[in-house]
DNA sequence: AGCGATTCGTAGAACGTTATACGCCGGGAC
DNA sequence: GTCCCGGCGTATAACGTTCTACGAATCGCT
């Protein structure tokens, strides 16, 4: 292989690294188009105090070398155009939904959109959060961030910062979310309306006990709804991890006991749809047997073969509303804001009234 | 909000953003331990030529300041130690587990992972390639990359990139893939095995034709293999999206037709769970009426409602390899290696032998 | 004691942008 | 003809690293 040797005017430098293509720069530009640096700089930009021949002569030096800005060089002294995505856990696909939501606004406003995952620690999360603020990124999006909130403070001191699906009104940063605890009650209420009373509950096991976050919110509505139906005496929570493993561990666990709730609501729909998959396998009939409702409303839980009964957080609106949220701090908002949607809930064929 | 002062030894000059706190750089490391900068960054390169002492003094100074390196400053003259992975979909969690399998490898040798959206368009793709070229990312995962082969080989000699589930030894960089032809060829072998003639495909509606692609090389398998079969004029190929969607569309093709095939091998699992839910909807039983089978061995696939007969690519695998490519080729390896990977039949529940 | 070799530390020039500060030029007002 | 002013272009100093030189000790050997 040989380098592809840039046969254009004057000098031209060897490549530092051997077998590796130089990038055209500003000063590659500017000197093609016959101006300083600092012009060619000016149109790039869109600055103030370039006269119209100059623009021309630039941008078709531009294209002609086909020049791309270094965004390590534009993070060194101005923004980098760059947002921060931070993910925890891609496979669950609330947060793809998230994400179709975030990126086309972004694209819009002429930014990128990288995405970090996050990992399942509080450690890992963080260095992925801490590597995006290394990149010099304009700006983070943190969806469903675990750590605790005196470290988002801290970062949001940082760099502007909108949190997704984890409530709680802060100072340093925006949060969006919907009413978790509202939504669990909507399954609750379903299921009593349906004439459950054995209503179990699957949460996340996680050590941190923040309340904002969202799994405890959710565990938070159901308690309170199950209280305001006055089965406090049939509370029921059993805590597992958030996949189709997680599902089946519950399902485990049910399967252990004396004998089986009527209605399971898990708090996340990859555990119901591991819970319903365990089920399923050995014969017990859903919804003939025990209703399963999930949360999410995730694009799997539509299909016909499974049909889950769930709640509708609306996440695609959610990205759409923070990357909102995000370029309005970029653009030097300060004050905080904090938005809280409306779930809703839908119901399909996993829930039914109990045989009894 | 009040900016934190940073009552630290000396000159503290105030940040410069309003409300934005200023990071410790390596001068201000250096200060507090009392050397040269230089010195300080040969600490954290760990370079030649440093005294224990003299470590000790800027390893204490690092955490007391809790100093991170700024990676758009050492994008300028260095490497990163951040790798770009663009994915074409992220809904697919195909791409996701490709993911799980690179991330813990490149975490295990010290640089970060950054995911790039790639969108569904060719120019959204290039887009997003490029954007991780501006970023001076160290090197570049492309997970079945649309781009022509041209604009590969032109990245690629910019810096160092690994091609994943797209064939096809090339020039400049690494390909690491499954067999695809091989691959159809397994699951038309099992209908026909069955008893199946009239099989049906279903492929990705794409306007570039490069036989790469991988579900190119699927249909090319499953054209070659109902040849093979003496079935060639049964072959009937049916193009649509890789999406639930596009399954849904491809059902109501073959409903609009006089007959129904007696199987569908769709070249991706979440197309075929899109046919099996239009199928299971209105009622047509699979694999009594019809067989369904998919391609990716996706995790929904395995879930007892739906039990997806498939392929399994050890998309894990693939990832983890591509990492250690990449890793190779960062460290200098030039000569292109091109990895094929043979591909396993996961037979389930959505086929068995025609009815007839 | 003399002298090269080794070890440890520092100076300073990049890297490719941005943005401030300035200079030059032409033209209108006096 | 001055003077000023707005429009347009350039010079240059950052930004935070890396890394090549090079200088100053110290050490080992004769």
């Amino acid at each position: 292989m040989h380098v592809s040797e840039q046969a254009e005017t004057g000098a031209d430098p060897v490549p530092d690294l051997p077998g590796l293509a130089r990038r055209a720069t500003l000063r590659d530009v500017a000197r093609r188009a016959g101006v300083s640096t600092a012009a060619a700089s000016k149109v790039l930009r869109g600055a103030y105090g370039v006269s119209p021949g100059m623009r021309e002569r630039v941008q078709e030096a531009m294209t002609a070398l086909s020049y791309r800005p270094n965004t390590s060089a534009r993070g060194m002294r101005g923004k980098t155009f760059t947002v921060g995505v931070v993910i925890s856990d891609v496979q669950n696909q609330f947060y793809d939904q998230v994400l179709s939501g975030l990126t086309p606004v972004f694209g819009a406003a002429d930014h990128k959109v990288l995405i970090a995952p996050a990992g399942t620690t509080m450690e890992s999360e963080l260095a992925a959060v801490e590597g995006m603020v290394d990149h010099r990124m304009d700006g983070l999006v943190l969806v469903t961030p675990l750590v605790p909130r005196a470290e988002l403070e801290r970062i949001a001191a940082i760099l502007p910062v909108v949190v997704v699906a984890r409530g709680g009104a802060a100072e340093g940063y925006d949060t969006i979310t919907t009413d978790d605890e509202a939504g669990s009650a909507l399954i609750v209420d379903h299921l009593v309306g349906l004439g459950h009373r054995d209503i179990a509950h699957i949460t996340l096991g996680w050590s941190g006990d923040d309340p904002t976050l969202p799994f405890r919110a959710r565990a938070r509505g159901y308690e309170a709804a199950m209280r305001r139906h006055g089965l406090e005496d049939r509370i029921d929570i059993v805590t597992t991890a958030w996949s189709h493993q997680g599902g089946f561990d519950a399902a485990e666990v049910f399967l252990s006991r004396p004998g089986l709730p009527t209605a399971v609501h898990a708090g996340a729909d990859v555990a119901a749809l591991g819970l319903l998959s365990d089920f399923w396998a050995r014969g017990i009939d859903v919804p003939g047997v025990v209703s399963v409702a999930g949360y999410d409303n995730s694009p799997i839980g539509m299909l016909a073969p499974i049909s889950l009964t769930t709640v509708e957080q609306g996440a695609g609106e959610l990205g759409m509303r923070a990357a909102d949220l995000l370029l309005e701090r970029m653009a030097g908002r300060t004050e905080p804001r904090s938005v809280l949607l409306a779930p809703t809930l839908v119901p399909r064929s996993t829930t039914a009234a109990p045989r009894a």
